[in-house]
RNA sequence: GCGAGCGUGGUGGAACUGGUAGACACACAGGACUUAAAAUCCUGAGGCAGAAAUGCCGUGCGGGUUCGACUCCCGCCGCUCGCACCA
């Protein structure tokens, strides 16, 4: 074996060695237990950044470490290779999007190769190919023909800088979450999709996943269930009702107006004789979105002349045209009850209109003050509200519901933030929306004419989606009638095919079917990698697919990802990585430097993987050294040809004894935080301290010499899931014929960690004053007599009265005293 | 504004269930090897006092619970992230 460590020479050999042995191949395995690791799979940028080798790097250790303990691991990689970032490089360089994604595929994937990632390549999938998005356009009319899909007239965000339609989740502070250009509001004709019809399933089963806190609430946030009344309001002279809804049913009685969204039909009626309020309308659809990132938008309004009945009390009551009303939440008009809301109080506030206490708090509560804020606790009792007078909260909803519902005008009901997701965007380089416009309207494309495919040689300028200028696409003809037809020129939003992928890899070799039956042997994915950034969008939309597949029969889990592990940022002198900051690290650069191995340690070692992780090239370098030191044991031992005779704890010297101790104390805990706790920072500590001992030990007697060159058979062993070319490369060195990757993990020899003598700590009050060799059979009385007699500690008693004597078995004795 | 998380040496971090604070590493300093440097190896190190033994202080700040608090509770300060008129 080479004096030197040469991580280029050695990781090219074991790549190679892997590929042709076809290692990391998985096949349906009913005799072992299986495990689905799955990291998000990225989208091809043109290279690898930190971010990814980071991910990447925590799933292949877990991957690797339960191979070794007997478990079927399925890891596979893939492409999400439709979205924008492909045209704009179209437009820049004059490439089609689907050349330069395929180059960029084949440069990515060539990276994680050289990182030594443990993926099933078989199963490979880029989501821009036929093979893979005709399943999608075949769920999709399925979704159709369940009522799940739908078109309808909508407003949606428009995003001016990228041309497109964007989701509500992509708006972020009323801007395009790609583009940052400020979105404005346009009337589209868009398809749908009913997400919402499974909005309590999502809800209610963010319980039965091992997911972050953190993720779920911001998931529950996000669906946003809330229980309310719904009901209506007579209009007088109309003939018509006005709904409203509200969860605070209790405060009905306290209504001193009713607000409608600007776009309400009944303001866009009542402005059509009042210009003023006309021009108001025409300011709030412009204010709408630049305003919505601000804090606190000023409350603005104006009335509409026009007034209805309130439904209990028979009164009438004002109707205002109010900014601050969503047209698209509930029915776009709210019940106003300045008293108890807060939005409510600073509107009539404003405009003068009255507000009127219906609830009061049990005791007196310096809050509550209704020239100051509005009070919208729930723990009042009901005021001025006659019949419903005297009542808590949950008593007041109750009655006032029932009573609107005997009045046949409203219900308890339901309602959610969640929307239904917006999947039509007008970009090219995206998966065809399988549906024929027709002169019988539009119909969904049959599944025998499934894929429709997307063009692939098309010139991209930025004027519009070039899939409209293709008359060979658009032009067909109706299968139904023989009569022409068109196609659908829009694309699906690039969610949609990241939202069944995991699946996918689970059947890849499915010719004609969606999925087959060994999705159902390995989903769900036991452990999903990724950032957190995908919280929200990615991680609900995976969630609601995966229970449409389930109620279309093809996989039989309620959910698809068991447990989530959300990753921190790389950071490089505090802030994030970005090419604006110029503070980006390639990766390539320290492999071509280092070598995988270098940059898995570091990575591994530098932070607990759900913390953000500060880049340090001096950190890189350390770790470098270390596999240097590693790297030169094992030379040492196997130039000194150390025997592997048979031999047994008690031949060893003391010094051996304490090793071999470490030794197990060290598989225990690189077992525990690397099987368990996912802290691989401190599973490599743990073995760095072994080295540490083991560089200082001198094996002379026969029996230490062949401990010693286990120990070093455990250590390779212990770094090999996260230094796994290194690690085949010395398992060979050192005489070894079984394939490491065949290799079990150490196992922990209990007896080696139990001790004769133990080192207990001597506390006087809590402050650490002695350190105490005791027998480990030692009792308690033993142990006390022995510390009380420490010197150490004596000075410390002098001239005290012992109070008491905690005795903590293993650990420490802590004598409290006072002064005498 | 609301919600969540975090705050430990010069730096990244460790201390998992309340029981030796600072493991491991980086940077730094001193030494060995060398003609010299690099590489490698050895030693040192939270702060203050002290030659040392040792003592006191110390996990953002203030309080509390406890024999004992980085860890639990209350209040503040700071940073990060998410949501932001959802009636």
């Amino acid at each position: 074996m080479e004096r030197d460590y040469q991580p280029s020479v050695i990781e090219s050999i074991v790549q190679a060695a892997w590929d042709a042995d076809g290692v990391f191949r998985r096949t349906e395995d009913p005799n072992k237990p299986k495990f689905y690791c799955l990291c998000m799979f990225p989208y091809p940028s043109g290279k690898l950044h930190m971010g990814h080798v980071r991910n990447y790097t925590i799933g292949d250790v877990i991957s690797r470490y339960l191979t070794m303990n007997g478990y079927n691991v399925l890891q596979p990689m893939g492409w999400d290779a439709f979205g924008m970032p492909a045209e704009n490089a179209a437009i820049k360089n004059q490439v089609p999007p689907a050349a330069w994604t395929y180059d960029n595929i084949a440069h990515m994937r060539g990276q994680l190769k050289q990182l030594g990632f443990g993926y099933d390549w078989d199963r490979e999938l880029a989501t821009c190919t036929p093979e893979y998005y005709r399943w999608e356009q075949w769920l999709f009319t399925r979704m159709i023909e369940r009522g799940l899909a739908y078109r309808k007239k909508a407003r949606v965000n428009w995003d001016p800088v990228d041309q497109t339609v964007l989701a509500n989740e992509q708006v972020i502070d009323g801007r395009g979450w790609r583009s940052g250009a400020l979105v404005e509001q346009r009337e589209i004709d868009q398809w749908f999709i009913r997400i919402t019809d499974y909005a309590d399933q999502l809800l209610e089963d963010l319980e039965t996943v091992d997911w972050p806190d953190q993720v779920k609430t911001m998931q529950r946030n996000w669906i946003g269930r809330s229980q309310g009344v719904q009901f209506s309001f007579e209009r007088p002279g109309h003939g018509d009702r006005l709904e409203v809804y509200t969860t605070r049913p209790d405060t009905i009685m306290g209504i001193t107006y009713v607000a409608v969204a600007p776009s309400h039909p009944i303001a866009v009626s009542a402005a059509q004789q009042q210009p003023a309020l006309a021009a108001f309308l025409a300011e709030c659809t412009q204010m709408k979105v630049a305003e919505a990132d601000l804090a606190q938008a000023p409350k603005r309004g104006m009335a509409t002349g026009e007034s209805v009945i309130h439904p209990l009390t028979g009164e009438e009551i004002p109707i205002w045209v109010a900014n601050f009303v969503l047209m698209d939440y509930g029915s776009g008009a709210v019940m106003a009850v300045p008293a108890h809301d807060q939005r409510d109080w600073e509107f009539a506030t404003q405009y003068g209109l009255p507000i009127k206490a219906v609830i009061a708090p049990q005791e007196a509560d310096p809050s509550y003050d209704l020239t100051t804020a509005a009070w919208t606790e729930k723990t009042g009792i009901t005021i001025n509200s006659g019949v419903f007078d005297g009542l808590t909260f949950e008593q007041a909803f109750a009655a006032v519901a029932a009573r609107l519902t005997e009045l046949g005008i409203g219900q308890i009901t339901t309602n959610y933030r969640l929307r239904d997701w917006g999947i039509g965007r007008q970009r090219y380089w995206g998966c065809p929306i399988p549906v024929l416009h027709t002169d019988e309207g539009i119909k969904p494309v049959r599944d025998q004419d499934l894929p429709v495919v997307l063009p692939e040689d098309v010139v991209v300028d930025g004027q519009g989606s070039p899939l409209v200028r293709r008359r060979d696409f658009v032009d067909t003809i109706d299968p139904d009638t023989q009569r022409p037809a068109q196609r659908e020129t829009d694309t699906f939003d690039t969610f949609m095919e990241s939202s069944w992928y995991y699946a996918r890899f689970a059947s890849a070799f499915s010719q004609d079917a969606m999925l087959d039956q060994n999705a159902n042997y390995w989903l769900p994915v036991d452990l999903y990698i990724g950032g957190i950034e995908h919280a929200i969008l990615h991680l609900l939309y995976a969630r609601f697919f995966h229970k449409v597949l389930r109620d279309l029969g093809l996989v039989s889990s309620d959910e698809p990802f068991k447990k989530l592990l959300t990753q921190g940022m790389v950071l490089k002198d505090g802030s994030k990585m970005s090419k604006s900051k110029g503070n980006t690290v390639d990766p390539q650069a320290l492999i071509d430097q280092y070598g995988a191995d270098t940059v898995r340690l570091f990575t591994m070692f530098a932070a607990p993987p759900e913390q953000s992780l500060e880049w340090s090239d001096d950190g890189v370098a350390g770790a470098h050294r270390f596999l240097k030191r590693v790297y030169s044991l094992v030379c040492d031992a196997v130039e000194r040809d150390d025997a592997t005779a048979p031999w047994t704890p008690d031949q060893l010297s003391e010094d051996a004894r304490e090793l071999y101790r470490k030794l197990h104390q060290t598989i225990a805990k690189v077992s525990d935080d690397i099987g368990r706790r996912y802290h691989f920072n401190t599973a490599i500590a743990a073995v760095m301290e072994l080295v540490n001992q083991m560089q200082r030990f001198e094996p002379t007697k026969p029996a230490d010499r062949a401990m010693y060159r286990e120990a070093i058979e455990q250590v390779v062993l212990l770094l090999s899931p996260i230094t796994p070319h290194l690690s085949t490369y010395l398992w060979q060195a050192l005489g070894q014929t079984r394939p490491l990757h065949t290799v079990a993990w150490p196992t922990v020899d209990a007896d080696a960690l139990t001790r004769d003598v133990l080192t207990l700590v001597v506390q006087v009050n809590g402050k650490l004053r002695a350190r105490l060799e005791v027998a480990a059979t030692a009792s308690e009385a033993e142990i006390l007599a022995q510390a009380r007699s420490e010197p150490q500690v004596q000075k410390f008693l002098e001239g005290m009265t012992e109070m008491k004597a905690i005795v903590v078995p293993q650990k420490l004795v802590n004598f409290v005293v006072k002064p005498a």
